[in-house]
DNA sequence: GTGCATTTGTGTAACGCTACACAGATAGGA
DNA sequence: TCCTATCTGTGTAGCGTTACACAAATGCAC
């Protein structure tokens, strides 16, 4: 008549004691079953069945294991801007997908901006981090860091130490500026957020080392070189800051462009989801694409080539991936992620280099 | 002169000695500070970076504790599903909100449509379950109720036994299919999978009984309630199963039924996204909507008004918040979530009920 | 029957942490 | 001065699992 813990989940001495057999042989039956005689691991599963026994404990095989098979994800300041963020998902889906490949779990790492996300970082149980976009001085970095666990940022800033994933920003902005710019007078761009606030606003010739955000900064750059060897100005080219990647924000950010008389007749946008915005507003307000409005985007998004959009190639699923098999410590390729121009209707037709 | 681990993870043990205090002292330190002295928590903290400690290893913690501070989320047969369905992607956002907002992690459990599904959620390290809308027999749902733990899913089968959030399909559908099937002659219906496989297949008046997913399963049913309350015949309404959610595959189905000379004249989509691929192809197409085609979405996202989309609204966002606390242990508003028919452009006027 | 490899099962000892009970020091009230 | 209440720090004892070393049983060649 002593009283048992009846409700309270069945743990491995538990099954042993029903199928009378050590510990130890319930644990080879989950663990390596080939370590176990066929018999013997029948009546460890009756044993567990009738228990109520779901396997072994996750958290106690992680410790005793030191491994989690779990990565973290930590998706910057904001974690419901993954989801907002197009590029972000399809980032996420590259991670998403190795991770299932390899039976690891994926972990979100719930950043919010404040001093506790360190400790958010610190705290996660998982074998290595895969890091989307950031500022270079995110304090999430150094958290990263200290961890000491493997770890890897997209598009990332050299500054952290950490390895990174993405293609020369710079370079082709470039490329697909000397695209859009060609021919052009007054040219402008789409930008994402330049700094952690993710301020809206309309500059113009902003200094591109001013963005916190390797991405943005290498793309800016890169617009900047593409514009100055044309003989153009920087200093006279207006960047509208759209604070989320969407049509919707684009759409808007072109129609206050084009509301001005002096509008743009070039538009280098930072994704195709703004660029396809642009279009939009550019078909709705009449302004004939790509004769007196070329237009470019970033990424050859699925709807890019039916709304024939000249933009830049580049493959986040694939990086997402390659994000994930670093953090899970297998070495990478080496080769770094391919891009490519790809040119359609948006843009004039120009002289092949 | 004894060999020490030099590059092994310090624990507390270490700082404790460091800081010439007990573990226990430094355990207070990071859990409880309160519990300690203020000179003595410097002094541990000080030890603590002297040595590069970050913390409390997670997944000790948990043990002890027997919380992980995580919550697991099951997004169905493809993880990378996810991602690529704007409605999970919502319905995302709304989990990973809640979990921001309490410091909780969120783990996405990778499931491959393999037996070893079962293992995996056996395995996930969490405090809690939440899940996609999946179908009434996915072995998944088996698992999940077996590790014991909180566990809801998303418009979800009654027969799991499980807790659901999501309004009554079935009564939204007659309601929306009421407005879109309203003076109709031919209706039709763009439909997510179903079954797990996904065919995409299109059927004549198909039984909705034999939909495996709940919620194709009863909004199938308020739409052919709907349809045969105005003495309408299901049989020969047709319904396209489109595999994925986008626009892309509304707009190709579209198309498909449009092909045909006795091509429908209304047409219920189960998604926003289908519908709007929808009224691209008519207006492609030249096919007058509503006069000569009447359209409703499901969702109301953000592009359905400025589209002029007739469409159910529900809020996914905010479902998923609601998975997200019972999944944490808190218990639901126990109000239902509100859905509410939103009328525009894209439907005949009708009189009102 | 001997010798050796293979198969199968069993204790032991952590993995790193924290709940709990307890003890010494300090403070305050009578 | 004594008694109680509060503050601060310390051992102990696991949380549930698995790596490891070992032992018994089995198989096989000779």
């Amino acid at each position: 008549m002593s009283s048992e813990g009846q409700d309270r989940r069945p743990t491995m001495a538990d099954v042993a004691r029903v199928a009378g057999v050590s510990a130890m042989t319930v644990s080879y039956t989950y663990g390596q079953p080939a370590r176990v005689s066929a018999g013997t691991a029948e009546r460890v599963r009756r044993a567990a069945e009738e228990l109520g026994y779901v396997g072994p404990q996750p958290v106690a095989r992680s410790l005793r294991r030191g491994r989690t098979g779990s990565i973290g994800v930590v998706l910057g300041e904001h974690l419901t801007y993954a989801f907002d963020d197009p590029q972000a998902a399809r980032f996420l889906a590259g991670v998403a997908q190795v991770c299932a490949e390899q039976a690891t779990g994926l972990t979100l790492v719930p950043i919010t901006g404040a001093a506790s996300d360190s400790a958010r970082v610190a705290q996660a149980a998982v074998d290595g981090f895969v890091v989307w976009t950031t500022s270079d001085d995110d304090p999430v970095l150094d958290a990263v860091t200290a961890t000491g666990l493997p770890a890897v940022v997209h598009g990332g800033p050299a500054r952290s130490g950490l390895p990174s994933v993405g293609i020369d920003d710079r370079a082709a902005a470039r490329a697909i500026a000397r695209l859009a710019f060609a021919g052009a007078r007054a040219p402008a761009i789409l930008s994402f957020p330049l700094d952690r606030a993710r301020s809206a606003q309309v500059l113009s010739g902003p200094d591109p080392q001013a963005a916190a955000f390797p991405v943005t900064r290498n793309r800016l750059a890169g617009f900047k070189e593409a514009w100055e060897e044309t003989g153009g100005s920087w200093s006279q080219v207006q960047v509208v800051v759209c604070a989320v990647n969407s049509a919707r924000l684009g759409a808007a950010a072109t129609a206050h462009l084009l509301d001005d008389d002096a509008g743009p007749d070039a538009l280098a946008a930072m994704s195709d989801e703004l660029a396809l915005g642009a279009l939009h507003t550019a078909h709705e307000v009449g302004v004939a694409v790509p004769e007196a409005l070329a237009l470019t985007g970033w990424d050859d998004t699925d709807a890019a080539a039916p709304a024939g959009l000249s933009t830049l190639r580049q493959d986040l699923r694939d990086h997402g991936a390659r994000c994930a098999r670093i953090a899970l410590g297998q070495h990478d390729t080496g080769t770094p992620p391919p891009w490519e121009v790809v040119r359609r209707r948006s843009t004039r037709p120009t002289a092949l280099p």
